[in-house]
RNA sequence: CGCGGGGUGGAGCAGUUGGCAGCUCGUUGGGCUCAUAACCCAAAGGUCGCAAGUUCGAGUCUUGCCCCCGCAA
């Protein structure tokens, strides 16, 4: 099938490549304009921009694509039977969604309904979830209201980031992409309509980065941590200084016995939620928090990168004195 | 010219007003122990990013270059 692929990150790279190792003919991929990105405000092109320009596709990167009938037209003149979309970015207009004949798909990191939006990976781990996965649909003019094609499950592991997720849902999600492009060019493509129970997952707020020691519980932080793995990462003051946590695991009750042998219960249960508990090169750091305790497992301080505790206590210390 | 941090033995860091290069961990050998991630003793291991300059003498001051990283997007 003649084919017009609109995204932008990476994740949106593996359906591209999927498509065209497929045998698609892709007329066109369209993508974000290079932004300035990274140290220094360099222009960065998008995974999408970089995979089209090594396999010579042909690549278009508007500005806006609302209103702009310059772009619509040359989009026309590709005539493409279906066009993908994945992350791209923007909200298309009636106008393109009506050009080819087979409509617009797209592909959504979740099981549609639930998550609709810009951030349906880092929900689902931010909530806790057990299962999550990929859906196919014809979009509309809503966000992400379309009919849905195929959906495909996908387990959430109990320690999985949402880094880790991402790239699993890519890959599904490439798959799936190519599954649907055949069941449509078949006819044999189904069409459900969306339920009415649906949900929203909304692009992150910079500030919930931060961890609430007193409302938040132990799953709560734990999932907060693996949830903004590698996004932003949650983090905490300690001296005044931003400390990010990267992994960290929450103590089942043989471990917390075990901690309590090595300091006194007294003093565990005497400390504020937030506190160190214990902070040694050798047997970890360990902090209270409402309900229970946390083994710190990777750490960054400020202006540092990420490392193990271990290595990050060899030279620095978080309790003062 | 977006803001900022840094390059010191394998790792993470310290290094005062320029004066013999340190700490913790790891590694190797040995000891203790029923045993150990514990403890004790000993050892190995560094062109202090590169180049030039100031100086009796520079990791420590000046200049240029290379590389890395954090924030922000």
């Amino acid at each position: 099938m003649k084919i017009v692929f609109m995204g932008t990150p990476d994740f949106a790279e593996e359906s591209l490549k999927a498509i065209y190792e497929a045998g698609h003919e892709i007329v066109g991929v369209v993508t974000n304009p290079d932004r300035p990105k990274g140290r220094g405000m360099k222009m960065i092109p998008s995974p999408v921009k970089e995979f089209a320009t090594e396999n010579n596709l042909k690549i278009f990167q508007p500005e806006k694509i609302k209103n702009n009938d310059e772009f619509i037209k040359e989009l026309k003149e590709l005539h493409p039977d279906v066009i993908c979309v994945v992350a791209y970015g923007k909200i298309l207009p009636k106008d393109i969604l009506d050009i080819p004949p087979y409509g617009c798909i797209n592909v959504h990191a979740s099981i549609l309904p639930k998550y609709r939006g810009a951030a349906p990976i880092q929900w689902a781990v931010l909530n806790g979830d057990k299962t999550t996965g990929v859906t196919t649909m014809y979009m509309d003019t809503g966000m992400d209201t379309g009919d849905i094609i195929l959906k495909q499950k996908v387990e959430i592991g109990e320690n999985e980031t949402t880094g880790e997720l991402w790239g699993k849902l890519s890959k599904i999600g490439g798959k799936l992409l190519v599954e649907t492009l055949k069941q449509i060019e078949k006819g044999t493509a189904p069409r459900e309509k969306q339920g009415e129970d649906f949900s929203i997952a909304p692009m992150l707020d910079k500030k919930m980065a931060e961890i609430d020691w007193n409302n938040q519980t132990v799953e709560e932080i734990h999932n907060l941590v693996r949830g903004l793995n590698p996004i932003m990462g949650a983090y905490t003051f300690y001296n005044n200084k931003k400390i990010k946590f990267w992994k960290v695991k929450v103590l089942n009750k043989k471990e917390v016995e075990d901690l309590e042998q090595e300091i006194s219960k007294e003093k565990i249960k005497s400390a504020n939620t937030g506190e160190i508990l214990l902070e040694d090169v050798k047997k970890g750091l360990y902090i209270k928090a409402k309900d229970g305790i946390l083994e710190i497992l990777e750490i960054q301080g400020e202006n540092a990168k990420r490392m193990t505790v271990h290595d990050f206590l060899l030279g620095n210390k978080l309790l003062q004195n």
